[in-house]
DNA sequence: ATTAAAATATTGTGCATAACAAATATCGTT
DNA sequence: AACGATATTTGTTATGCACAATATTTTAAT
């Protein structure tokens, strides 16, 4: 097939996804009653893991400030801890209260499942190609994106 | 290979595409100094699109009232003309100017270039099954989202 | 033909999201 | 001990968006 057609399929193809991926993404927070911000910050956390605002506010790409703010809710709806670090008291610990490690845990459950009820649409000899093609994919993304746009 | 596996590696992979697809899309909006939206609403045009404001709004998932607002903002900015419907009056009709006409040919262009690329990336033998594969996971997410979420 | 109802775009307003700057507290180094 | 660097929080501001109210025009009903 002509490279140009597919890019054509290729660009129009990741643009519908991009905007079904968001759809889905809104759907789940909406189910659990958090917003987007806070959806996304939970789902951040290994039921375990314990993190500094800064070290959060980092990986979401978002401003330290705004993570307080984000993290303030969560705190508020009981999901999160929050406690002044003793081995040094600049930083704050935050990690999943017992109710916010059942969510997460929830939450990946029920993300697993979806795209499991997804594979299971496709028929299974197209499984494997599907995820290399994807693992492909992405990693081409990420070296356009990384070499800086023209 | 095992399903909950496969679903997983799929859930991590369509949340990192979702990731890079949107950095994606601010960049190439940041390039031509457009806002987002802005971006998106010019992206809508076919190059002799005539349209108005309630069917940009539904295309886009917006309110017209937003809708009006961004539209201010590509008049501002010279891309596209809003003129009275005289078959209607109540409508607006929008349309690209020819500084629109062309910003929306370099873009389209612009936006297959990019996937031609990334698709250079990629084994030849490898670009059919990727789009098949992801006609299929487009498709299977779509369902899922028809379906109406539990 | 007149009037009520519906449709369309706009404007005013309020809320959510996010960043930046300033203020505060702590730490590390000199 | 003092100064600069770092982490968080708070105050302020800008943007993105929806909803309600308004104005204009069209359509439908009587």
């Amino acid at each position: 097939m002509n490279i140009n057609l597919t890019a054509e399929k290729l660009a129009n193809l990741t643009f519908s996804l991009l905007a079904n991926c968001q759809e889905k993404e809104v759907r789940l927070a909406e189910i659990h009653n958090l917003t987007q911000a806070e959806f996304r910050c939970l789902r951040l956390f290994g039921s375990d893991e314990v993190m500094n605002n800064k070290s959060i506010a980092e990986r979401m790409k978002l401003s330290p400030s705004r993570l307080t703010r984000i993290i303030d809710g969560l705190v508020e709806k009981e999901y999160v801890i929050r406690e002044i670090d003793n081995n040094d008291r600049r930083n704050m610990k935050v990690s999943l209260s017992n109710r916010g490690k059942s969510l997460v845990n929830q939450l990946n459950k029920a993300y697993v499942d979806i795209h499991r009820e997804i594979l299971m649409d496709i028929d299974e000899s197209q499984h494997t190609p599907l995820i290399t093609a994807l693992m492909h994919l992405l990693a081409a993304l990420d070296k356009w994106l990384a070499k800086g746009v023209v």
